[in-house]
DNA sequence: CGGGATGATTAGTT
DNA sequence: AACTAATCATCCCG
């Protein structure tokens, strides 16, 4: 405020200085008998000095006068025509607005994430979906979900309450420099449609610092997301139930242990898990079975045994050929199998 | 707590 | 597109 102050009583003082020079008919006849530059300097300085001594009284009442001269709303449109045509035409040139396409990413994800949308519904929504993508169990997920609720929950307070801080500011300093040039507008030529100007200026340089606030609140959620629902975060061995029947198809398909698509849905659905989650365990079974298969000789043998005791249930007329360990003519060698190993 | 087990991810291959 | 191999991050048991 104190600079607003300082700058309005220097523009009067300034037009007291024109308005003293254009009605001062002693001052202008004195000139115009020196001629001499450096007299005319010194005039000017003198009364450049004198400003300062004045009072605000003073000032105030100079500007009003000025203000009521007959000639001022023609010079001052005149002006203002003349600004028109050579300072605002070159910015006009830049006047472009185009959506920026990084600011509405941003927009998109801080929708997607439930930050910017409605209140409650669509973060929770949103969470949801993504972590039943990941592949969690429902149940097993609720502890660890409301706790990034929780964090989702408060950068989304923090965000608003920055942006409203934000708004707040940006309609608080375009409502200042909007009054200003207004005021100034008596006194300098200032047309409207160059306030008009001004304040796209502001808001455009507010949008700027908006969008980093978008940008580093993206950015927390991001983190957020990867620390909450990064899936190898939350690992949870499969039950018992579903180990047991991956290891029965794996066991029992050793020399071929590559379930067509059919059968990994089959399984993911009688285990409870997704058909990805199913491949995921094959690839990682092989691999660590081809590895050391010394290691899995004992659970080999423990689930052919088993294997081989369905078989002969489920088959007990037609059993000799169709045991399913039998078909052993590829890649895995076959377990060792001990019949007499513990029943 | 340490280390093996284990589900997920990733780079590279076929 | 599916697979392998290596690796990561976590689980979990002694």
């Amino acid at each position: 405020m104190d600079d607003q102050t300082r700058m309005l009583t220097g523009l009067t003082g300034l037009a007291g200085l024109a308005q003293a020079d254009v009605g001062d008919q002693d001052s202008v006849r004195k000139q115009q008998s020196l001629g001499q530059p450096q007299q005319d300097i010194g005039d000017i300085l003198q009364q450049i000095m004198a400003i300062t001594d004045e009072s605000l009284d003073e000032a105030q009442a100079r500007k009003h006068a000025l203000n009521c001269h007959r000639m001022k709303p023609a010079l001052f449109s005149v002006l203002c025509e003349i600004k028109e045509k050579t300072v605002l035409s070159i910015r006009g040139v830049q006047e472009e607005d185009p959506p920026d396409p990084q600011i509405m990413r941003l927009d998109n994800m801080l929708l997607a994430e439930g930050v910017s949308g409605p209140e409650k519904g669509g973060g929770s929504a949103a969470a949801a979906a993504a972590a039943a993508a990941a592949g969690g169990s429902p149940t097993d997920s609720s502890i660890e979900h409301s706790d990034y609720r929780a964090k989702l929950a408060q950068i989304r307070q923090i965000y608003h309450s920055e942006l409203e801080k934000y708004e707040q500011a940006c309609s608080e300093f375009t409502n200042h420099v909007m009054n200003l040039l207004r005021e100034q507008s008596r006194t300098r030529p200032i047309s409207p449609k160059e306030i008009e100007r001004m304040v796209a200026i502001i808001h455009r340089k507010f949008s700027s610092i908006q969008m980093q606030l978008k940008q580093s609140t993206c950015e927390a959620v991001m983190i957020l997301r990867s620390r909450f629902l990064d899936a190898r975060r939350k690992r949870r061995n499969f039950n018992k139930q579903a180990t047991e029947v991956l290891n029965e198809y794996f066991y029992s398909h050793l020399s071929n242990p590559y379930p067509s698509e059919e059968a990994k849905e089959e399984l993911a659905k009688k285990c409870a898990i997704t058909v990805s989650q199913v491949s995921n365990w094959f690839g990682n079974k092989r691999i660590r079975y081809k590895k050391n298969i010394g290691k899995f000789q004992e659970e080999a043998n423990l689930y052919a045994v088993k294997t081989a005791v369905d078989a002969a249930n489920v088959s007990a007329q037609a059993s000799q050929a169709n045991s399913p360990a039998t078909p052993n003519s590829g890649g895995y060698p076959a377990p060792c199998y001990t019949p007499d190993g513990r029943l």
